[in-house]
DNA sequence: CCATGTCAAGGTCAC
DNA sequence: GTGACCTTGACATGG
């Protein structure tokens, strides 16, 4: 099992994902942030896997207004050492890398010019893990919306899917939410599509509710020799149902960890990020699982 | 220098 | 049909 949390690292005091706004767009600004965020992407891997956390999400900010139309700078040609060295580090260490593109990204959006969007949005991210030569990275999306027709709207997810390009498609993998699409959605789609399929125990809680183990087991499934990829957090006490813990909950993870089966990577999708991390880490070692 | 409003992109739900 | 909300840090501006 490895274990890791997302794009963003509080103690070593750079970020991977700093941008600009439209507004003050130039190919210098740019320049300057890719530089920025490539050599803390660098720090904060380092970082990880002397701390023995291994699972990683890179930002989607990591070169910003990439999939925009004002992007002029031929950033996969300027930051090509860059980028390999990020790549040969993952490979080296044995680290497992996730990007997650937002909400904007809908495969299944009706309006044509959305879902073109999504798509060039996609093949950005296949380009920097292309640039990096991670093959294996996940480029993880939720099904999308309903517009009134779940059935419709899954059809449309599937068909848009089919056509994406080969860099795009092979790292793919879907995700269930809190709301819309529940895991045994997101298997039935890979029923249709092979597509593997990203469990994520909080939105299960919140929608679908499959038991753990089934959840896991289906789930694993989908990956083929791969393990399986997770998405762990937990409810903060006090807030809307859906908000993620500020801090692990140790009771809570370690139920889970008692019930969970199989061979799995682990992001926490905890808000004080690497801090739950190393705690989790540690827990995790003291129950034997790894 | 600090406080506050704002940020590429969409969808859903309550009213 | 309109506005709030999702979710988040940090950019950017105005005082």
């Amino acid at each position: 099992m490895r274990i890791g949390y997302p794009c963003i690292n509080r103690r070593i005091g750079c970020t991977a994902n700093s941008t600009f706004r439209l507004n003050s767009y130039s190919k210098e600004r740019v320049r300057l942030a890719v530089s920025n965020n490539l050599d803390c992407l660098f720090k904060i891997l380092k970082w990880n896997s002397e701390n023995d956390l291994r699972f990683f999400r890179i930002s989607s900010d990591i070169v910003p207004f990439a999939s925009h139309p004002v992007m002029d700078v031929r950033w996969t040609h300027e930051f090509k050492k860059e980028l390999k060295l990020v790549g040969h580090l993952v490979r080296q260490e044995n680290m497992r890398i996730s990007m997650h593109p937002d909400q904007f990204v809908l495969l299944n959006a009706l309006d044509k010019g959305i879902v073109q969007r999504s798509i060039a949005e996609l093949r950005y991210h296949a380009e920097v893990l292309d640039a990096m030569g991670i093959e294996d990275a996940a480029i993880q999306i939720h099904v999308g919306g309903m517009y009134g027709n779940k059935a419709g709207a899954m059809d449309r997810f599937i068909n848009t899917y089919r056509r994406l390009p080969a860099n795009v498609k092979k790292r793919l993998a879907i995700e269930n939410d809190e709301r819309l699409y529940s895991l045994a959605d997101c298997l039935a789609i890979h029923e249709r599509t092979k597509i593997p399929v990203i469990f994520d125990s909080f939105h299960n809680e919140l929608n679908g509710r499959m038991p753990l183990k089934e959840a896991m087991n289906k789930a694993s499934a989908t990956w083929g020799r791969m393990p399986l990829m997770m998405d762990y957090s937990s409810q903060e006490k006090g807030k809307r149902p859906g908000t993620h813990a500020e801090h692990i909950d140790n009771g809570h993870f370690r139920k889970f960890l008692k019930e969970a089966k199989g061979d799995f990577d682990l992001m926490l999708e905890i808000k004080d990020k690497e801090k739950s991390a190393v705690q989790a880490l540690r827990i995790a070692k003291e129950m034997g699982w790894l």
